[in-house]
This record gives structure tokens, sequence and C-alpha cells, in this order.
RNA sequence: CGGGGUGUGGCGCAGUUGAUAGCGCGCUCGGUUUGGGACCGAGAGGUCGAAGGUUUGAGUCCUUUCACCCCGACCA
């Protein structure tokens, strides 16, 4: 893509009202737009990253078996009622609104009961479970305060899995299975190394469920991690936690993190809430037991802004970067640029051309600004080869156009 | 929801004791430039978050209200 069809503009300066860093560079290079408090657009450059983002997630959760649907915004209350979860005293964040007939409705914020409410009239035999379903869907919640730019919105890209089995056992096997696919997940996203499953809050019927933190300054956790990285628990539950596992807290170093994933067992307890059974091999009724996993796919996005951006603007891993490479086009070579794009194109290689008529000291400034990978450039002065350097290592190299290509892997 | 702060062109800001708005960036046109956010000249663009009030006169004072940011509480 070219830069001159780019309708977002980098600004110098980031709006005086957001003070998170993920937020302003990501509106300075032009990712996101800023509609109000914990709401944002993705623009084109933005939503590239998010559907990467997903793309890692949907390949990670497909080799779990999950599969993938799409849920609605709009809810009824019924499902939630018998659960408990429609009463404002049990679930704050609930948007509700009406239809003209005056019936109620509630804007999703979650979707257990919803995906309960549907199994209801697929799921009848024992031969039909287990069920794994995800989707990528945006929750709407009222939160009392938004905060840390996108990390924590009102409205908020999210993937969320849903589990269904027969029995206890099966459901725990596979929930440790989704433990493995999100270290993978974490692990393409370029998080793994500071990406820890921990112990955390849960209901009355898990003791504890898990957590997936990234180590992250802008996080609004607190982890408590051991010196071999081994143990990371959370500091809500420290206590409990360190007595359930037998550490002791002198061991243990804080640090502030970001919560990236958040995984669930609910048990029987939707199902036998919502009167929801299965025909087990016996001939009785039995409940679901039922488990459920969320990735928050901006937040995650949020969290690499922070993490790995630098003084001079953001810096995206090779796996979520909206373009590999940034072509710098310098002086009177249109033509040398369209040949190394289309060859990089034809190669696979994913292209922002910044074909502007602009001083080059400005396009090294959105280069780093943007913040992909592979910088290149092309300019008379090189003599028909071009200059090489990666977005996190200033060093420069000149390369033929062959060397270049197989420094990219190709 | 409690506390603190801020709202002036797209963005960042200035506006002293009240006299109907100014700077930088960006934008448009012309020219000179072209490897680290150039320079010269000429322009366009705001009624000062909103409503009400005081006053001959309000961006400046008063009241109400909305929005945004930060801290806290909350985050099933």
């Amino acid at each position: 893509m070219k830069s001159s069809q780019l309708f977002t503009k980098t600004l110098k300066d980031a709006p005086a009202d957001e003070q998170a860093k993920n937020a302003q560079l990501l509106i300075r290079a032009g990712y996101v737009y800023k509609v109000m408090a914990g709401v944002y657009a993705y623009t084109p450059l933005g939503l590239k990253v998010l559907e990467n983002i997903k793309q890692i997630v949907r390949e990670e959760m497909e080799a779990v078996d999950g599969q993938e649907l799409i849920m609605t915004n709009l809810q009824t209350p019924e499902p939630w009622k018998k659960t408990g979860r429609w009463s404002e005293e049990v679930v704050d964040v609930w948007f509700k609104t009406k239809l003209q007939d005056d019936s109620e409705l509630g804007l999703a914020w979650s979707h257990e009961e919803a995906i309960m409410e549907m199994m209801r009239g697929f799921v009848k035999s024992y031969k039909d479970l287990p069920i794994k379903a995800y989707q990528f869907q945006t929750k709407l919640r009222n939160e009392l305060r938004a905060k840390s730019g996108i990390m924590r919105g009102r409205e908020f890209l999210m993937k969320d899995m849903y589990s269904l089995h027969a029995t206890e056992a099966d459901m725990d096997e596979y929930y440790d299975k989704v433990i493995d696919a999100y270290k993978k997940v974490y692990e393409r996203l370029g998080l793994g190394g500071d990406t820890f499953v921990t112990f955390a809050s849960g209901g009355a019927f898990t003791k504890f469920s898990h957590e997936f933190q990234t180590v992250c300054d802008a996080g609004e956790d607190i982890l408590y991690i051991n010196s071999d990285k081994t143990i990371a628990v959370n500091e809500e539950v420290l206590e409990d936690a360190t007595k359930e596992i037998g550490v002791n807290r002198d061991e243990l170093t804080s640090t502030k993190s970001a919560e990236v994933g958040n995984i669930f067992k609910f048990g029987t307890e939707k199902s036998e809430q919502m009167d929801i059974y299965y025909t087990a091999e016996d001939g009785t009724q039995k409940p679901i037991y039922l488990a459920s996993y969320g990735i928050g796919i901006t937040r995650v996005m949020g969290v690499i802004a922070e993490k790995f951006a630098d003084d001079k603007g953001l810096i995206w891993p090779e796996s979520i970067a909206p373009f590999q490479v940034y072509l710098v086009q310098i002086g009177d070579t249109f033509e040398q640029a369209e040949a190394l794009y289309e060859k990089l194109s034809n190669s696979g290689v994913t292209v922002l051309w910044d074909d502007r008529d602009v001083r080059p000291g400005e396009k090294f400034a959105d280069a780093e600004l943007i913040g992909l990978p592979h910088r290149i450039v092309v300019s008379e002065k090189l003599e028909g080869q071009v200059e090489y350097s990666s977005r996190t290592d200033s060093e420069k190299e000149v390369l033929t156009v062959e060397a270049l290509l197989a420094k990219l892997g190709n």
C-alpha cells in the first residue's frame, strides 16, 4: 500500500487528553481514533494489526478444535435472569435498552448465558458433547471509569471460547489443552517470555480460575513472581495461593502486569441454573459442564504497543505488524521504488511504500513512529542498491535487491 | 461513585487588572529546496465545551451543566 492512500495522518504531538502511552502512540501514528472515553475506532492500519492478532488466535483455537461462530450484541434478558446475572447488583457493567414495544434488551458484555441458551436446542445427548465454540466479538461494558487507552475500554474486541462437556474430567482435560494453546498464542504475539499463567480469584465453585498476565508498566494488576519464573501469583489471591502451593512470599518479587487472558471453569452451574440437561448413556438427565476462555484482542494490542515502544514510536513484532516493510522513497526514484514494491509484494512481503512528496526526514520519522519491523530506503545515492535497517537496530546496510530478498527470507 | 485537574481552529498552546481572539504545527497557492520532521511570500480556518446570568461591554466574573484526563473504589 502507498502512504499517499492512507487517509490517516501522523501527528507530531499527542492529544492532551490522552495520558496512556499506547493511546498517544496509536493516535499519533494513525492506528486508532478516539470517539469518547474508552471507545476507539480502528483505522486501516489499526485494523490490520487487529486482524493479524485475530488470525494467530484463530489458528490456535482451531488447533484445539474450536469452531468459530458469532453471537449477537443484542441479548434477551431471560437467560441472564435465570442465572441471576441480569441484576445490576451482580453485574454492574450492563448497558440496557428497550425495544419499541418496551421489552428489555441487554447489550452483550459477555456470552456464557447466550451460548448456553443457544446450545439448549443442540445438545440433547452425550453424543453431542463435547462442543468447543469461539467468536471474536465486540463486548460492551459500562465501566465506571475507562482508562489506559485501548487497554480498558467500554467497547472492545474479545475472543471468547466456550467448551461444553459431559463430564468434569473431560472439561479439565480440555481446559489444560487450552492453557497450552494460549501459551502458543502469546508466544507468537511476542509476549511469551513476559506472560505468566497465574492463579486468580474465581467464583465459589472453582477455587481458582487462571489468568494470563503480561508484565507491563501500564497494567492494573500486581504480579508476584519467583526467581526462576515458574510461579506467578496475582496480588488479589496472594494469601490463599501462596498457602495453597506452599511458597514463601519473601521469595517472590512484585511487578505490574496486565491481564491478557482469563479462563474459567463454570462447571455445571449455568446448566443447572438454566435448566439445560443432556441425556446420558444410561438414559438419565445430566447437567453440562461449561468452561470459558477469553482473550482481549484490543487489550493485547495495547499491551504490545506499550511494551515495545521506544521514544521514537511504536515497534510491532513481525507477527502482527500491519506491514512488514516501510519503503522510504527518496528523490526521483519512483520507478525504482515501484519495481521494488512489486518484487516484494510478489514474493509475499507486505510493504507500506512512502511515496509522499515530503522531505526524507519526515519519512524517516514516520517510519519510526509507525513502527514496522523493516525499513528500506531507495535513493539516487545508492545507485541501484537499497539500504536496509530494522526498527530495533539502527545499523544500516546497503544491499542489492537480491540480497535484500534473501534477507527478508524469500 | 469520592478526590484532583483540564476544556480557546484538525493537533499543541498563549490570552495580564473584563473592551467582540493570537502563536507554533498542520492545511491551500506560488517559489526556492530535497538523506533526519526545510525556507520565503501570500492565504483559508475558531465566537473561546454548552446553557443561563452580571455588565455599556465577557475567552476573562457568577451559576448550572456536559465532556475529557489522573488517583482511589469497582472490574463477577
